[in-house]
DNA sequence: GGATGGTGCTACGGAAAACGTAGCATCCCG
DNA sequence: CGGGATGCTACGTTTTCCGTAGCACCATCC
């Protein structure tokens, strides 16, 4: 489980599901992380670009990668899941 | 997304995913993700047994509640994936 | 033209987390 | 009484993360 190695590591799954909308801006979305610092974040998104999940459109900002996407997709079920799980006895 | 907060963090969906079959000792679980130190392990299966997904079984072992194989579950697609992303050209 | 405000990103010192090794207490089996 | 399991803790070192400040660049505005 490689993606373990990439996605369990701080903000990495919270970066890709920030992105999950629009485009962000390197400081959206840091604010959107709830003000990481800027070096974690950048340090994450180097790997992020890496692993071909995210990339930085010029004109938009930060983005999700069509294989961005597609983990995202693939995450969905699991945030459902989440919201139930959030509120147990 | 609260489960972030939990999985966000090192081993924490490492552990979930080496429980995937049969119960665990401590000793065990730790060689299987390449003999983490006990003390992070412990701290994260105090969280993840506080969170009600990893629950010791006195006999057996380290052990997913029924809460965690649903977690497990909805991760499956994710790691269906995985495998073709980590060959991606 | 220079001030203002946006962009991505870096540097650096201190705080927090993770690591690695050793070892404790307990239990079971011979 | 060993011998070998079990879960778990202590502690010193290393790695990671955080927080603040600031750089270089570009567009806009007056």
């Amino acid at each position: 489980m490689v993606l373990l190695d990439l996605l369990g590591r701080r903000w990495a799954l919270r970066i890709v599901w920030e992105l999950r909308g629009d485009a962000l801006t390197f400081r959206a979305l840091r604010e959107a992380c709830g003000d990481v610092s800027p070096s974690v974040l950048n340090t994450r998104l180097k790997e992020l670009r890496d692993s071909d999940l995210v990339t930085l459109d010029e004109a938009e900002g930060y983005v999700l990668t069509p294989l961005g996407r597609e983990l995202l997709e693939r995450f969905l079920p699991l945030v459902d899941w989440a919201e139930r799980w959030a509120k147990r006895g």
